[in-house]
DNA sequence: CGCACTCTTGACTGATTTCAATTGGGGTGG
DNA sequence: CCACCCCAATTGAAATCAGTCAAGAGTGCG
């Protein structure tokens, strides 16, 4: 076990001033808004854990595995650079990726003791693994560690529920539509990079290549986005393309049909 | 690690002693430890929160709405009985139940600030509201409340990881009968309730009503669960329904097609 | 007793997958 | 430098699965 005096070394120097009127709560309260208010926004969960904790930073090459499904681990893993695919196997032995962790993300919290799904290298990935026991202890101990666990959990949650509603509720092309929003990112402008395979992109909509590459030239097509090569492109008609996404259909072009089976019955 | 437990608790009533030589990060590791020792499984999270917060309990009806998508939210909602869903819409109006809250359950943690989905009682449903900031001030003072939270967020992000998979890579059918292993529960035996109704079944799965009620007939048929009326089944033959779910398709009635066709080539 | 609702069932349509063939790019060896 | 191979991606045609439309059955309520 560590030691968890370490811990204690920034607040040591005058423990019983908070003592004395103020039990420890009050403090933790207190010293939370404090990182709220000078940067939690700022500063990144992953980024905070790198400069609180130790870790160990590896490469990982392409295709090579961070994790396996089931195993037992006592570890958490942020990617610094590249990308990473979390996926799991059913058993006819398809894949489903629940996640691409990019740079800033962390894997396996939230579960605790026992991984939930595999993590392979897409790229060229650099990592730094902590210990989960480290992180535990870091999270009583420190107001700031706790906003950023919670923080990297609410975001997970937020990304889960965005892929939940593209997969149960979106149309093979809308979700590779809302697929390249998200990999366009906040800014639109400029050529994207799409770093995985087709193969990726289909097990994570839950498609098939063929299905990802006709979606994905039908928009090329309709002038919404322009396809570079297989990995890049650039949005051409940001707006319209979510128009698409949320069921508008771009134009009138499937709304017709139905208005004319309806004169005709 | 089991070492400093019995310390704190003795030591709670003079505080400074534990300043002269342990900070309080030692001392919450070491109760969240107790926590665990004493009993964090048998005490659900929820049971925690009423047990450790005060909340306002309130009866909802049927069809009643508890939160609002997008609404700024202060609260936390423990459903005590009943059934809740938790819903998002699509731009063109359709709708997806991202989860189904029975007792228990914790709705609106990880999100912090704005409500993500709106919710809505299915039957008569008792709840039990708590303020955010009750919840956030108590999850710095107390090492329980802590492990109490992030066990109710790991958990909520076990249960999106398995209706992920379900709505990424499995049929229509596999979803029927998946959301039928998993209405069940760990015990098999016995009838089960289907609270919801056909639409509600459909919109979580990402399905139509037809397609439900289908699915649900043909595992009747085929003997693996008897039907009550359209809102009570048995499970007859669960391993079948599980191996169904992992692609064994139950027979070998879709490996013979692939079969023949290599004996062919 | 009829109305309103949910659920079931059938026939048909259409979207997506499956199968199959072709293209294109990158690297290797002649 | 070019021919070749290998793999990923694309494209087309047929097959299948789930959705849509439509009608009927069951249930509860006024």
């Amino acid at each position: 076990m560590t030691h968890p005096v370490q811990a204690s070394a920034s607040q040591r120097d005058n423990p019983c001033l908070q003592c004395e009127h103020l039990d420890s709560a009050l403090n933790l309260i207190a010293e939370r808004a404090q990182c709220a208010a000078k940067g939690a926004k700022e500063e990144t969960p992953l980024d905070r854990l790198r400069r609180m904790l130790p870790g160990v930073v590896r490469t990982v090459e392409p295709g090579q595995h961070l994790t396996l499904e089931g195993d037992a681990s006592d570890q958490v893993i942020g990617v610094l650079s590249g990308l990473v695919r979390c996926y799991r196997l059913t058993g006819d032995g398809r894949r489903h990726i629940c996640r691409f962790a990019g740079p800033g993300s962390l894997i396996g919290l939230g579960l605790l003791g026992v991984q939930r799904h595999s993590a392979e290298a897409v790229a060229a990935t650099q990592i730094i693994v902590f210990r989960m026991s480290a992180i535990e202890a870091a999270f009583e101990r420190d107001a700031c560690i706790r906003a950023s666990i919670l923080l990297a959990l609410a975001e997970e949650l937020t990304q889960r529920e965005r892929v939940q509603l593209r997969l149960g509720r979106l149309t093979a092309d809308q979700r590779v539509a809302d697929f390249l929003i998200e990999l366009a990112g906040p800014k639109n402008a400029g050529e994207h990079d799409i770093p995985m395979s087709r193969a990726d992109i289909a097990d994570h909509l839950g498609l098939t290549i063929e299905t990802v590459s006709r979606g994905l030239h039908r928009f090329d097509k309709m002038q919404l986005i322009k396809l570079g090569d297989a990995h890049h492109f650039r949005l051409l008609r940001p707006s319209e393309l979510v128009d698409f996404i949320e069921g508008d259909d771009d134009s009138s072009a499937r709304r017709l049909p139905h208005a004319q089976r309806e004169t005709k019955g």
